[in-house]
DNA sequence: AGCACGCCGACT
DNA sequence: GTCGGCGTGCTC
């Protein structure tokens, strides 16, 4: 064999310019190069140094001279050849770099240029073992009692422990380090260090009782363990009304497939919404799961990382980046409440988890299980089309009905003068169950005060100047605040035009909670949303406090609306079940209808049946008579035909190409070129549709002007090279510099 | 995206 | 004569 070369995914090698770049091996790293490692390389005219992930190995070819890898940053490799494959094709699904792609499969913390955070190294402690027998020991301890007592309780502590970490040990012993050193000194105990894991902290609260299914899911278990046990099972959607226990089945299946010496991966939305969910999974699975979620610190991140790479974990929960873990042998993949957008990525890479699901599926012959109880059009299109495996569950645990649901119609109320947030139908049930004791959530999509300032003679809004969006007044801070990028103004007293007087229109959690306590004094409202779980941890301390009784009223925004099981309530209210916020979007109903049947399942979980209010200025509309009948088959009918008719995804796949930049004529301009070279691409590919290019819905961001091209068409390989080779050289266009470019196979907002 | 190279105008 | 403006082109 002659000299070799090593081809490197470089981080420095923007999308536009990606591709392996080869590099020679220097002496003394010859035979320490192995694929899958991390390295420093010199990259670019100034030779600065970048990160890069060795994908392969090659014999030398003499045409160039190239440069020479500078050091290795692993003594292992970190990738398995699984993973660089996985990442190449990331590369080629969700147009990203390889190494953006790479990145993406490893915690955050083990890069060094992660935002300016340092490296997470492996954190080591001192541990004590003892030189001599316990029994020894035992003996030494006993003479010790009364002249060195402090000594004899560190050694007995020993004799039962064998070897313990100091910390530990003095903690236990009563006593300071200075004891052990002259313990060490005398010869009877050895110091070293060894390497810990940091461990999040889990409240392992239950006992893990025999799971006892009821018949329902009975018979959805025994129908998905052949699929677990096939050799390469089709998908399943298990679509189950809220509270039908799916968890359960969950661990049912989970167990199977450890007793088959297989592993699985657990997707929820989001941890901290999901608190119940993964208690569970750690009282019945203890140390054999992992926890990974972007709450972690970095270093309990990466030490769980550590652990599943090991080998020393079976169940892996966590949110959508713990898809990648590096789990062996997998035979299940559960994604709960798989319709949740949490579960595409709104950066580069721009995957969704959905889709890494089916391809580490695939070639791991594993099952996966998506599950819902407001299954995505997609999915549901899936199984009726017979690509997935349908299994219902039908009945609530313990046959508890749902909750009634009363439409409050709120354009009665403005014909009656209440322009309060609160309408008069709403305020009934809260008075209700404030005087029952009963508790009551609330559901408002928008956080602070009032969402518009506005002038009440010439009309002026006051807008960031950054973005294109109106300002939100924020009566505890006193300031209108942007909450798409944080600008912060003092509030003006008059219109900065014409010094007219200023009107606050709309309502957010802050204005509603200050309605509540007026009308019904005395009672004290918890108020949930980002600006009041900001701090570490407060999310489960608000939580708390609301369950054990402390307040009457949970108020917030979608944060109140997922997961959360209280028995004591039996009011749910939603004081606006407003579509046009999510107009732009073809998915505008999905979510309303998913949002509403979420909110409606909060109600009447425990003894006492419950209800539900929703406030609405069209109480006629399909979709919200359908969510408040819980009629998911009637909404999909309904749906289908839209989306037949707008050929939007199922019935089409939905491409975007993105332009952002400064300067608003040359963005615009890049979106018009794209359209341009596309038109000749697919000028002879039949069932291509371009749109646009049309401003995004937030039209300015930050100061930069967006812009957008729709392709719908069928998502193959062509469409996918041809898309890429346009964004790639419009990010190399001379007249589109400065322009922000990327594709995006669908985009939410 | 960076970074150097290069070819023009204002300065000691 | 030189310092520095940013247009242009390349990155193993």
């Amino acid at each position: 064999m002659g000299p070799t070369i090593a081809k490197i995914a470089v981080s420095a090698a923007v999308y536009a310019i990606d591709k392996p770049y080869k590099y020679t091996i220097p002496d003394n790293l010859v035979g320490h190069v192995v694929p899958g490692m991390r390295v420093f390389v010199p990259f670019g005219s100034g030779n600065r140094k970048s990160e890069g992930v060795v994908l392969s190995l090659a014999p030398a070819d003499e045409l160039k001279k190239l440069k020479s890898i500078d050091s290795l940053l692993d003594e292992e490799p970190i990738f398995r050849a699984e993973d660089m494959r996985l990442a190449l094709w990331m590369s080629d699904r969700f147009f990203c770099s390889v190494y953006e792609a790479l990145r993406a499969m490893l915690p955050a913390g083990m890069w060094f240029k992660d935002d300016g955070a340092r490296r997470c190294g492996d954190k080591t402690e001192n541990a004590v073992s003892l030189q001599v027998g316990n029994e020894e020991a035992a003996a030494l301890a006993l003479q010790k009692t009364k002249g060195a007592p402090k000594q004899a309780a560190v050694l007995s502590l020993l004799a039962k422990e064998g070897s313990m970490a100091v910390r530990e040990l003095c903690f236990f012993a009563d006593t300071t380090p200075a004891t052990v050193k002259a313990l060490e000194k005398q010869g009877l105990l050895k110091l070293d260090k060894r390497e810990v894991l940091r461990k999040p902290h889990v409240d392992v609260s239950g006992i893990s009782e025999p799971i006892q299914l009821s018949d329902e899911q009975r018979e959805a278990y025994e129908n998905i363990v052949p699929l677990l046990e096939s050799e390469k099972p089709e998908a399943a959607l298990l679509y189950g009304v809220t509270g039908s226990g799916k968890t359960l089945i969950y661990i049912k299946l989970i167990e199977r497939a450890i007793a088959l010496s297989k592993t699985a991966i657990v997707l929820v939305p989001e941890i901290a919404l999901t608190p119940q969910t993964v208690s569970i999974f750690t009282s019945y699975f203890g140390e054999s799961v992992a926890v990974l979620h972007s709450a972690l610190g970095i270093g309990e991140r990466y030490d769980e990382w550590k652990r599943v790479s090991n080998g020393a974990v079976r169940v892996v929960v966590g949110t959508r980046s713990a898809i990648f873990a590096p789990l062996r042998n997998i035979g299940l993949i559960v994604i709960d409440e798989e319709q949740e957008h949490t579960y595409k990525s709104e950066n580069s890479p721009r995957y969704h988890a959905r889709d890494i699901a089916k391809y580490r599926v695939a070639h791991s012959g594993a099952l996966l299980l998506l599950s819902s109880a407001t299954p995505s059009v997609e999915s549901m299109y899936s199984a009726k089309s017979g690509r997935y495996k349908l299994f219902r569950l039908k009945k609530r645990y313990n046959e508890r009905e749902l909750p009634p649901v009363i439409i409050a119609d709120m354009k009665v109320e403005l014909k009656n003068g209440n322009t309060s947030s609160i309408g008069s139908v709403l305020r009934q049930e809260l008075d209700k169950n404030i005087i029952n004791e009963e508790q009551s959530i609330l559901f408002i999509n928008r956080r602070g005060t009032n969402p518009l300032v506005t002038c009440g003679e010439c009309g002026y809004t006051f807008k960031c100047r950054c973005c294109s969006v109106s300002m939100t007044y924020h009566s505890s801070t006193q300031r209108l605040l942007c909450h798409y990028c944080g600008l912060a103004l003092p509030v003006p007293t008059v219109c900065q035009d014409c010094g007219g007087k200023l009107k606050f229109v709309g309502a957010g959690t802050q204005k509603v909670e200050s309605e509540l306590l007026e009308l019904f004094p005395g009672i004290s409202v918890i108020r949930m949303d980002a600006d009041t779980v900001a701090r570490v941890n407060s999310h489960n301390k608000l939580l708390s406090r609301f369950r054990c009784g402390k307040a009457q009223i949970l108020l917030g925004t979608q944060m109140v609306t997922k997961g959360l099981d209280f028995e004591n309530v039996t009011l749910v209210g939603v004081l606006s079940a407003d579509m046009s916020l999510y107009m732009s979007d073809y998915r505008a109903y999905e979510k309303t209808f998913s949002l509403i049947t979420q909110v409606v399942g909060r109600s009447g979980r425990g003894e006492k049946p419950g209800r539900a209010v929703i406030q609405t200025f069209t109480p006629d509309n399909d979709v919200i008579m359908l969510a408040s009948n819980q009629d998911f088959d009637g909404f999909y009918e309904r749906e289908m035909v839209f989306r037949r008719a707008l050929g939007s995804p199922p019935v089409n796949d939905l491409m975007t190409l993105a332009a952002s930049g400064v300067d608003e004529s040359a963005t615009l301009l890049a979106c018009l070129k794209m359209r341009k070279a596309l038109e000749g691409y697919f000028r002879d590919i039949s069932g291509i549709k371009l749109l646009g290019p049309a401003p995004a819905p937030v039209p300015k961001l930050k100061n930069k002007y967006r812009y957008r091209l729709l392709v719908s068409c069928e998502n193959t390989k062509k469409v996918r090279d041809t898309i890429a080779h346009t964004v790639r050289q419009t990010l190399k266009d001379k007249q589109c510099r400065g322009v922000s470019v990327f594709a995006d196979a669908y985009l939410y907002d």
